[in-house]
RNA sequence: GGGGUGUUAGCUCAGUUGGUUUAGAGCGCAUGCUUGACAGGCAUGAGGUCACUGGUUCGAUUCCAGUACAUCCCA
């Protein structure tokens, strides 16, 4: 055998048992007799790099999918990546930009032409990065959001629900950015608090000389599109405004005074301008009341002539102008310091500008209520289940869902107009001119008379339709793949995109395969940094995955990502955590190397220990296996990791092998080593879909394997009976060890030194015995022995109600003994009080359950013991 | 402003339908170790009025209400 360096180095072994796993298939899927077990990958963006977050959300499905697979599962993991419409176009916009390129003298075909091209060359890349993380996905199987399966599928479920009158054209507020020129989806905005002003400004009331009123606004620019002035109903101040009209500043427009109960009495004047284009409560008011709307607004955020005013200027100029040109007409009234929020385009980081405008949208109402049921009545599962509370506030309160974006990138939607207008949805410009000469009566119309819709589908109406379309089954809904892998098992992802992904994705699968989409939902938390900032690139906050990997290998960084990210629960990210992660790689490592350097010789028994010691980690390991199913149904994820660890690092390192240690340089028999090895072996498989390169590497060292044998297509090992006794009886001893260790620190007895012990049984207890080959081995005792009176000149402790002594060569320090017994008797005698109180109440004993009486009593009767043998103690040393 | 979620050891979190433990884990911390696998290690130990105030109950970290603070979503 070469020699094993004490240091294991992760990189050349993953390297080779990532490309061996690629090599022999083992990650591929097609239907076959087994039960499925599928997971659809969230698809990141193709503009993407692996950020902390992938790796968290990767990391967990990497480990639910070689878990089933080694369960038995026909397990299938499908990667992709979406074609981010907004975040794409802008990228490429840019990088031809550089290249001297503006996309205005482009044509559409000749811009797609170049986003094609970026995407071949940069849209790989975090699929490429996932592998290094050791993500077993079906790459065959590697899926994108314009490819034209789904490409086809989208336009095909567009046309399918414009059929139904579920898609419909109107004029509706929405995020407009005035810089890429794109409605914006709600999810494409971020609020940011922004000091600004309060401008207290007073309107004249029509046919008064004198008499004003006074409102209050951040946005004094929009009063030129103000078509009202609104107040609550209930508020006294106003009641004589009933019936009146004001007149706007500056344009002596004159305007209703209307009642409405949004008008907050308390906010400003409590007197509100109504500026239906450009405010959605505005809007909304504007609707009920039958305002006009006037949208004051070019695209790009300059005026426009139905301003009136500042025709063509910025509209952050204007707000400077139009106050100053209103303080000198005499209608400022005073201004305050205010915080609000503002939104920002994600994107251009430019303000958005609400604005009435031309989209397609999407009827939700009808689909959003069989997509709440089926998460009500947990056909659907969240993990964890909080996130049902959130789910149901947004599916009772859903919105139309606006699905046109003013960008080329995408799926162009299928929509053609006549010249006047009118228009016809379908598959083709053909099919379209059909529809359009049947409908018009005009045979005479070509393909020239119809213009496509110039827009694109926003990014998620494709997404919606992942878990069907990955597999074809919207084109063709009876496939194969469709009916085998659909619906999937588990969606990992965060809990941000609940609504704007997992919610649709539940409408689309109920709505396209009368079926939910997957059973599971686990929703990770969010990485964020050590102050509690969200990773970003933005911030620059975000360790880069790839050196973390090559810093603590993948098995490391895995763990590092697992130990500390329960469900739901965001992780602040410290790079320690890889470092344990690391750790344990090496202490797994070095066992192994402890076993490797065993000799065996034939002609050995098996000792005593070794034979007790084999029998309680079996029961050990059967324990744990329990509490690791019992973890991973619950997707408690690390817990069920920290199980593994534990197990793996405190039983079978700390304690089992040093239990069946040979002396130094002599053999080992060969029944424990087979056990041992045969132990190691479980436990890597146990561990695999956590740590999948390490448990390879290790496996294949334990023992000659044939060509054709992984540790990963193995069988993980499934709880079978557990002995509980043997477990207690070792707990007992393993706190007698660990008291003799405390013993032989405080008294300095060096761990080479051999002692003597006497162990005193009280109160009837019985002497188990089966461990005490162990206990005499682990704590170097040359003699145990029973006795019924107590040592004099020892050193003492008490495990339950028996005394354990250790004949000391020096003189034993009386004074620390009592202070020591004084303490324990002290912390027992509080003990028994609390539990005396309790049996004392007779309401207690009289309505608490027997069960729970009776082990009250147990207590009291235990903790007597002990008090009274820390007294016989404390009595004779006094003595 | 409306709604959700949370507040347990220095940090990150468990605590399984109120009583098995005067609350557990990992990390960190302290002390002692050339203990022939491992200092990326071993051993031992110290840390908590379970945010606050009331209520229900024989009994509350656990259930209810209010307060404070944090955080997210929506406006």
């Amino acid at each position: 055998m070469t020699e094993m360096p004490s240091k294991y180095s992760p990189a050349k072994v993953e390297e080779k048992w990532y490309s061996c796993w690629m090599e022999k298939g083992y990650f591929k899927s097609e239907p076959d007799e087994r039960e499925p077990y599928t997971i659809v990958i969230p698809p990141p963006n193709v503009t993407g790099v692996l950020h902390m977050g992938h790796m968290l959300n990767n990391t967990l499905q990497d480990v639910l999918v070689r878990r089933a697979r080694m369960q038995g599962y026909n397990a299938e993991w499908l990667p992709g990546t979406d074609h981010a419409s907004i975040a794409t176009e802008a990228r490429v916009v840019a990088f031809l930009q550089k290249k001297g390129i503006d996309k205005a003298e482009l044509s559409r075909e000749e811009f797609l032409e170049h986003a094609w091209e970026w995407r071949e060359k940069h849209g790989g890349i975090i699929l490429e990065q996932l592998k290094r993380l050791g993500a077993s996905c079906d790459w065959d199987r590697t899926r994108f959001t314009m490819d034209e399966a789904l490409y086809e599928s989208v336009i095909k479920v567009f046309i399918d629900f414009y059929k139904k009158g579920l898609i419909y054209r109107g004029v509706r507020m929405v995020n407009w950015d005035p810089k890429a020129l794109t409605a914006l989806s709600d999810e494409e905005v971020i609020h940011k608090e922004l000091k600004s002003k309060l401008y207290y400004l007073r309107y004249r009331i029509d046919g008064a000389e004198d008499e004003w009123v006074t409102i209050a606004t951040t946005r004094p620019e929009t009063i030129l599109g103000d078509t009202a002035v609104c107040v609550n109903p209930n508020d006294k101040r106003f009641t004589h405004l009933k019936g009146k009209q004001v007149v706007i500043p500056l344009l002596e427009r004159v305007v209703p005074v209307i009642f409405d109960d949004y008008v907050d009495m308390e906010f400003g004047t409590g007197c509100l301008k109504i500026t239906p284009a450009h405010d959605l409560n505005d809007y909304e008011i504007g609707i009920r009341h039958k305002l006009k709307s006037i949208d004051i607004f070019n695209d790009d955020g300059s005026m426009s002539e139905k301003a009136e005013l500042y025709i063509g200027q910025d509209r952050f100029v204007v707000r400077e102008k139009i106050m100053k040109d209103l303080e000198k007409k005499g209608h400022l009234v005073k201004i305050e310091d205010y915080v609000n929020k503002v939104g920002f385009s994600e994107r251009t980081d430019e303000i958005i500008e609400p604005k009435l405008s031309l989209q397609w949208f999407l009827k939700m109402e009808d689909m959003a209520k069989p997509a709440l049921e089926v998460v009500e009545n947990d056909t659907i599962k969240f993990h964890p289940k909080k996130f049902k509370n959130t789910y149901r506030h947004w599916m009772e309160n859903v919105r139309d869902w606006c699905i046109s974006r003013q960008l080329w990138w995408g799926q162009r939607i299928p929509a053609y107009y006549l010249p006047e207008g009118e228009v016809f949805v379908a598959g083709t410009k053909e099919e379209a001119l059909a529809q359009a000469r049947e409908e018009t009566k005009n045979p005479d119309l070509s393909l020239d008379d119809l213009m496509q819709d110039e827009d694109v589908l926003d990014t998620w109406f494709s997404s919606w339709l992942w878990p069907i379309s990955v597999f074809d089954g919207i084109r063709h809904p009876d496939n194969k793949d469709i009916n085998y892998y659909y619906p999937t098992n588990d969606l990992v992802t965060a809990p941000e995109i609940l609504f704007f992904w997992v919610a649709r994705m539940i409408m689309a699968g109920l709505e396209y395969r009368n079926e939910i989409p997957f059973k599971n939902v686990y929703l990770t938390g969010i990485v964020r940094d050590k102050q509690g900032r969200k990773m970003s690139k933005s911030l620059g906050n975000s360790p880069d995955p790839i050196e973390l990997i090559e810093k603590y290998g993948a098995d490391g960084v895995r763990v590092g990502m697992l130990l500390t990210s329960p469900a739901g629960n965001d992780l602040p990210f410290d790079e320690v955590l890889c470092e344990q992660g690391r750790n344990f790689s090496n202490k797994i490592w070095n066992a192994l190397r402890l076993v490797k350097g065993w000799q065996t010789d034939e002609s050995l028994e098996q000792p005593e220990t070794a034979a007790i010691s084999i029998e309680w980690f079996e029961n050990k390991l059967n324990e744990t296996l329990g509490v690791i199913q019992d973890h991973f149904s619950k997707y408690r994820i690390s817990d069920a990791l920290m199980a593994v660890y534990k197990l793996i690092w405190d039983d079978f390192c700390s304690w089992y092998l040093e239990m069946i240690k040979p002396a130094y340089k002599a053999d080992i028999d060969p029944a424990t080593l087979k056990s041992t090895i045969v132990f190691f072996e479980e436990l890597m498989k146990i561990l695999h879909p956590f740590m999948p390169f390490i448990t390879e590497e290790i496996w294949h060292h334990l023992a000659e394997r044939n060509d054709d044998e992984c540790l990963m297509i193995s069988d993980i090992p499934l709880a079978s009976s557990v002995n509980h006794e043997i477990l207690l009886e070792f707990d007992y001893v393993r706190e007698v060890i660990i008291g003799i260790r405390k013993i032989r620190m405080e008294k300095n007895i060096p761990n080479r030194e051999e002692i003597r012990l006497m162990i005193k049984k009280n109160e009837g207890e019985k002497a188990r015995t089966s461990f005490d080959c162990v206990l005499k081995k682990l704590c170097k005792v040359s003699a145990l022995d029973y006795t019924d009176q107590k040592e004099d000149g020892a050193v003492s402790f008490i495990v339950k109600s028996t005394e354990f002594f250790i004949p000391l060569e020096g003189a034993v320090d009386v004074e620390a003994e009592i202070d020591k017994l004084e303490a324990e008797i002290k912390y027992t005698m509080g003990f028994l009080s609390g539990v005396d109180k309790k049996l004392a109440n007779e309401r207690f004993v009289n309505n608490a359950p027997e069960q729970v009486v009776s082990k009250e009593k147990q207590k009291k009767a235990d903790a007597e013991v002990r008090i009274r043998v820390i007294q016989e103690q404390l009595l004779s040393l006094r003595k």
